[in-house]
RNA sequence: GCCGCCUUAGCUCAGUCGGUAGAGCGAGUCACUCGUAAUGACUAGGUCGUCAGUUCGAUUCUGACAGGCGGCUCCA
């Protein structure tokens, strides 16, 4: 037996170290429950492994332990291999699909006869703690195309994920079908007993815990249908989600983030707020705003109409439906009709309720000849648009099927464009400061160079305006995540994704980079040299839809709007009945200033209406008694319980009308 | 659109093993006039999502549709 030397790297402590042949990583480690696989090497060439590593000399070792990113991710991993032994056990017909770990959880599809129904899961749940109990050991063995292909002869989805193996393919295969079956060689990891035989066996290219005793906590959160590689021309798999954590604190901590979550779901919100509803009368996906959603709504109006004054736009107005042959001119009949509403046919013509803006807008700039000195030509209005979005999609105010963008087209020169994207990001980037949101990043969608038929324009023409967009984002210092595929057929995109309480991410603002349109609508402008010139039109949209970002910006705050957004900004309680004249006064004076008072006359006791008040969560509650009266005063109370007792009436409506200005949250 | 689950008063939810229903909050009325998160009493609200089918009888069972929820796919 010889020597080797490894480098053995835990708690950010580097130390050589000298080990005979035949040396497994957990030996390294074995004082540290905690850790739960290695990490070997350095870098990019790193990889991670079990602890039942051999080392090897020269290894650089470094511990994973189980509540860093790489052990969540191996944690959950396990469990889903649990959760599909489990699934087998108590469904033998079950075929599986792919189990990999995602944010705070992991899945794993199933192919089955009949979908799981909630108690599946508390079956399924029951036997998986069975099986923890039973320390299965997780054991790797490599293996070959061929014998695996017979070992997995009745898994058909395995199957197909290794004749994918090592091909472009794997990446694109599925999310997550990766940790199946990696690039290099093929490995099954068989779930040994206490008999040392194989429970349970799956393709899988790992790591793994130990052994199944060291999951500490899981739930099954749900089960839902699924399509097979993600598409949906495949087959609907039955996909089951978990979620696993390194102590039971970390799964009740967990579970409460998601009830949390829940109470600032802007559905629940705008009911409780009185901000807005979805009549099932009129349709789902069409919601109506109610007086206090009004607030909002016009609140964000009336900014975002005076920014783009600010900023250059001429304010513009279309009408709602429009004769066919504009959006064939614009290219969107072809590539977008399952996205329209159906046409409606009246004196020989067919009218399509609006999708989109820009054509009209098109047809502004082509109302008269234009000079290149008016470039650059920004229009801009409140565009209110109709989809037909399939009914599985709708969801509260941020997926509707009618909504309003801040739509607006900047026609310029193609020297111009980069500038002009420049202007547009920090724009929303602005917009997005004002309106207190700091959790979000820039996607740039491009397009799918497999799929041309789906993008009109030549590959010259795309990659340049691709590259306009990046640079642009790439300046402005933002995480920039690419998303290939993603562009609208008429050029690439650059947007903010923001993330509402549940995780779900939404695309917000958007810029788009149009070099079809203008040819579409023979879009010109004469240059300084007498010459006709095709414009390049630049879409932006600030908040996106009006809607989509009233519904994030409820998420956001959880309706604790800042006073300048809040629907009812003081609300005035008199201590008793005696005391409502004077607040009457007071809150008259407020209103001259522009401020949202309310005072609260009812029979209810201040007791009540303070608690009202708090539900309502309104940023300024104003009360009023025997000794303010005598001072001349009021009292403050603010949402967090703060008080704030005899401040003069000019400083009260000072303090308010100067939160206001400032946009400040209190 | 696909899969699963759900739909009882304005809201949150009980309930009826098939014989047309109840609570709390909210709303209205009255009394109480009160200093920082729920005063009390009384009253009014529901052809149990819609339409069919089975049945002597359906809110309950079955089906279709609509709407919602969770995913998938797709998108501002």
């Amino acid at each position: 037996m010889s020597e080797i030397k490894v480098v053995r790297v835990h708690a950010d402590v580097r130390q050589d170290q000298t080990v005979t042949t035949g040396t497994k990583a957990w030996e390294l480690f074995a004082e540290d429950t905690d850790v739960i696989a290695a990490r070997v090497g350095e870098g990019e060439g790193s990889s991670l492994k079990d602890l039942a590593y051999e080392l090897a000399d020269g290894d650089v070792v470094a511990s994973v332990e189980i509540h860093s990113p790489d052990g969540h991710d191996i944690l959950r991993h396990s469990t889903a291999h649990v959760m599909a032994q489990a699934v087998q056990d108590l469904f033998p017909d079950a075929k599986l699909g792919i189990g990999p770990p995602i944010t705070d959880g992991f899945y794993y599809d199933f192919d089955v006869a009949t979908p799981f129904v909630p108690e599946d899961l508390d079956k399924i749940e029951t036997r998986m703690r069975k099986i923890i109990k039973e320390g299965q050991r997780f054991s790797r063995r490599v293996t070959t195309d061929a014998d695996a292909l017979s070992e997995l002869a009745d898994e058909p989805y395995k199957i197909e994920l290794i004749g994918l193996k090592g091909g472009a393919g794997v990446e694109d295969a599925a999310e997550g079908a990766s940790v199946e079956v990696g690039a290099g060689e093929l490995t099954i990891y068989d779930n040994i007993n206490r008999k040392g035989e194989a429970a349970w066996s799956d393709l899988c290219r790992g790591p793994h815990l130990p052994t199944t005793k060291r999951i500490p906590a899981f739930k099954l959160m749900r089960s839902a249908a699924a399509y097979w590689r993600g598409d949906e021309k495949n087959k609907q798999l039955q996909r089951i989600y978990g979620t696993a954590w390194e102590t039971k604190e970390a799964l009740e901590a967990h579970l409460h983030r998601l009830e949390e979550a829940e109470k600032r779901d802007h559905r629940k919100l705008g009911r409780d707020l009185d901000l807005f509803s979805f009549p099932d009368e009129i349709g789902s996906g069409l919601p109506v705003f109610h007086p206090k959603g009004g607030v909002i709504k016009r609140e964000m109006e009336d900014y975002v109409r005076q920014r783009h004054i600010e900023e250059g736009f001429d304010y513009v107005g279309t009408p709602h439906i429009s004769k066919e042959g504009t959006f064939h001119l614009s290219g969107h009949l072809p590539y977008y009709a399952d996205g329209m509403f159906p046409p409606m046919e009246f004196e020989g013509a067919n009218y399509y309720l609006k999708a989109m803006n820009c054509p009209m807008h098109n047809l502004i700039f082509r109302s008269r000849g234009r000079s290149y000195r008016e470039l650059p030509l920004r229009l801009f209005e409140f565009g209110h648009v109709y989809r037909y979005e399939k009914s599985g999609v709708i969801h509260g105010l941020t997926r509707v099927r009618g909504f309003a963008q801040d739509d607006s087209h900047s026609y310029v020169t193609p020297e111009q464009a980069p500038g002009e994207i420049k202007h547009l990001l920090d724009f929303v980037l602005g917009l997005l400061r004002d309106f207190g949101l700091d959790d979000f990043y820039l996607e740039l969608s491009t397009r799918d160079d497999s799929k041309p038929d789906k993008f009109v324009g030549s590959q010259e023409q795309w990659d340049n305006a691709t590259d306009v967009l990046r640079t642009a984002c790439e300046e402005s210092g933002l995480e920039l995540v690419p998303d290939p595929g993603g562009a609208a057929f008429y050029g690439p995109k650059v947007s903010v994704q923001a993330k509402d309480a549940i995780g779900r991410t939404w695309q917000m603002s958007t810029i788009q980079y149009d070099f079809n349109q203008p040819e579409g609508f023979d879009l010109q402008y004469q240059a300084a040299d007498g010459s006709r010139q095709q414009p390049v039109m630049i879409h932006s949209a600030k908040f996106g839809s009006i809607e989509r970002f009233l519904g994030v910006l409820v998420e956001h705050y959880a309706g604790a709007f800042p006073p300048w957004l809040a629907p009812v900004q003081v609300q005035a309680i008199p201590v008793a009945d005696a005391f409502s004249d004077y607040l009457y006064d007071v809150a008259r004076r407020m209103k001259l200033q522009g401020l949202r008072v309310e005072v609260d006359d009812s029979d209810d006791r201040m007791q009540k209406k303070i608690r009202n008040a708090q539900l309502q969560k309104v940023p300024f509650m104003m009360i009023a008694g025997a000794d303010d009266v005598a001072a001349g005063a009021v009292s403050f109370r603010y949402r967090d319980g703060r008080q704030d007792n005899g401040v003069p009436i000019d400083e009260a409506i000072a303090r308010v009308t100067a939160a206001v200005a400032t946009r400040e949250q209190v």
